[in-house]
RNA sequence: GGAGGGGUGGCUGAGUGGCCGAAAGCGCUGGUCUUGAAAACCAGAGUCGGGGCAACUCGACCGUGGGUUCGACUCCCACCCCCUCCGCCA
């Protein structure tokens, strides 16, 4: 959410550097909007003011023991035109937050202008793709006949865009996870959570889920819970409302949760193996930064991520997304994509973003500098990284003629000494 | 799910219709004193929004949202959260 200053003073600006990212945005409407709320809350302020000052005479004169029956009916007259006013303040005021809440963040300037994914820059690769002297499988392949990955049960049991891991499989999924969260607890600075794996609407509005993309979201029936779409949710909404000091900064988390997405809007993508499920595991990266620091955290943040794929010899690229292919809530966002030789191409395994204050202004999170002022906090967040995605990486890039599958060397001791995947 | 108790400033905690943005204590900041510190004493300090170059000024905020009233921290209703006991349960 943007600062309601900007949106009352420099509406044409927001309107014209947003461009096509808030194409569905009514602006004409917000404009009026926000003027109208200003002069309501003028005319409220003004009348309430009155009010109380007339029943502070009121007081008085009951004090005095002298009549207060003419003043007593002013006040009740203004009493009632507040009621009015305030009916109307409210519904400008709703009209507002309505569409507020479904503006974008600005891109920060250095992101590349662009209108979709063919614009994205690429900053850097790691890593040689390993060149295979036979036609490398795509994991659903590799994980079937190694009897680790089942998704005709996972479809039994539940439906489309499901898995079932077992054996070594699902002890590679575990490792994965324990390797990724030590990783980043000693190497990185980062303090483990495990928080809930279902959270409310107001920290699904805090991190900007809400209201917009509610449809890509698994909501319970009864309850007005949410199954949260990624850590990043109830990480940052961890300081909701709060103010935590400066010298506290940075505050850096790392969890591993299942991750529910409904995919919505998908149907043809990748309905084959791990990349897209309803249900996956991820571990994530939050941090919290003073405004000053935050693009040097995103390059922190984003190494980070990218040290998992070093120590797992994974071949990646880094990717800086243009203006038409970042998320919602991102000022900046790096993508990491990881080598799939079945597909010759390189596949997003992590994204990394800097949310500026854009999510702390929504979910109300400050820090009070040296000098006592409060200001808005800076958050950022990264997958470090998808767990599903890197297990499809490791079947891929470490397939054999044979069928059989090498475990990096830093999974062994995860691994229980397993070196290598085989039939049986 | 049932019964009861409770949510007030950084913390503890008073306040049961007006003089309450809110006592008191602790903590905090500045000062006096001291070689320094402690103690003591004095002074100061909430958050958000509007207006103003500024000094300043206006409004809102006592869990949340409604209601009653000239006036609500105080009365009424609903909801949320916490605590105790019972039930159920890993």
């Amino acid at each position: 959410m943007h600062d309601q200053r900007l949106l009352r003073e420099n509406l044409d600006m927001l309107k014209a550097q947003l461009g096509a990212r808030a194409a569905d945005v009514p602006w004409e409407g917000v404009r009026t909007l926000v003027q109208e709320r200003s002069r309501l809350m003028v005319q409220v302020e003004e009348l309430r003011h009155q009010l109380k000052k007339g029943s502070e005479e009121v007081g008085r004169l009951k004090r005095e023991k002298q009549p207060a029956d003419e003043t007593m009916a002013r006040m009740k007259a203004v009493g009632d035109r507040i009621k009015e006013i305030e009916e109307r303040l409210r519904l400008a005021d709703d009209g507002v937050q309505q569409v507020a809440l479904r503006i974008p963040n600005l891109p920060h300037q250095s992101v590349p202008a662009g209108p979709d994914a063919t614009a994205n820059v690429e900053m850097r690769t790691w890593g040689t793709t390993p060149a295979l002297a036979f036609t490398p499988k795509p994991h659903w392949e590799i994980g079937e006949a190694l009897g680790i990955l089942d998704f005709e049960r996972a479809a039994r049991i539940a439906g489309a865009r499901f898995a079932v891991l077992t054996g070594l499989g699902a002890r590679l999924e575990r490792a994965l996870i324990n390797y990724m969260l030590d990783l980043h607890t000693s190497r990185h600075g980062y303090r483990e959570v495990l928080p809930p794996f279902m959270v409310n609407r107001d920290a699904m509005t805090g991190t900007g889920q809400l209201p917009k993309f509610e449809e890509d979201l698994f909501k319970l029936r009864d309850d007005d819970y949410f199954l949260i779409p990624t850590a990043e949710v109830p990480l940052t909404n961890l300081h909701r409302e709060e103010v935590v000091t400066e010298a506290q900064l940075p505050i850096k988390y790392t969890a591993y949760t299942p991750c529910f997405r409904r995919e919505a809007g998908s149907y043809g993508k990748d309905t084959r193996g791990l990349i897209r499920q309803h249900q996956f595991n991820k571990v994530e990266l939050v941090a919290f930064s003073k405004p000053e620091d935050s693009y040097e955290e995103l390059e922190r943040l984003t190494a980070a991520a990218e040290a998992v794929l070093q120590g797992l010899g994974l071949p990646y690229r880094v990717m800086a997304l243009c203006s038409g292919d970042m998320g919602f809530s991102a000022a900046k966002t790096y993508d990491l994509e990881v080598w799939l030789p079945s597909q010759n191409t390189f596949r997003e395994i992590s994204s990394c973003s800097n949310f500026e204050a854009f999510q702390a202004r929504r979910a109300g999170i400050r820090f009070r500098r040296a000098d006592g002022k409060n200001e808005f906090l800076h958050t950022l967040n990264g997958s470090g990284l998808a767990v599903g995605r890197t297990l499809v990486a490791i079947l891929e890039n470490g397939q054999q003629a044979d069928g059989s599958v090498v475990i990096p060397e830093a999974l062994k001791p995860y691994m229980g000494g397993v070196e290598r995947i085989g039939k049986g």
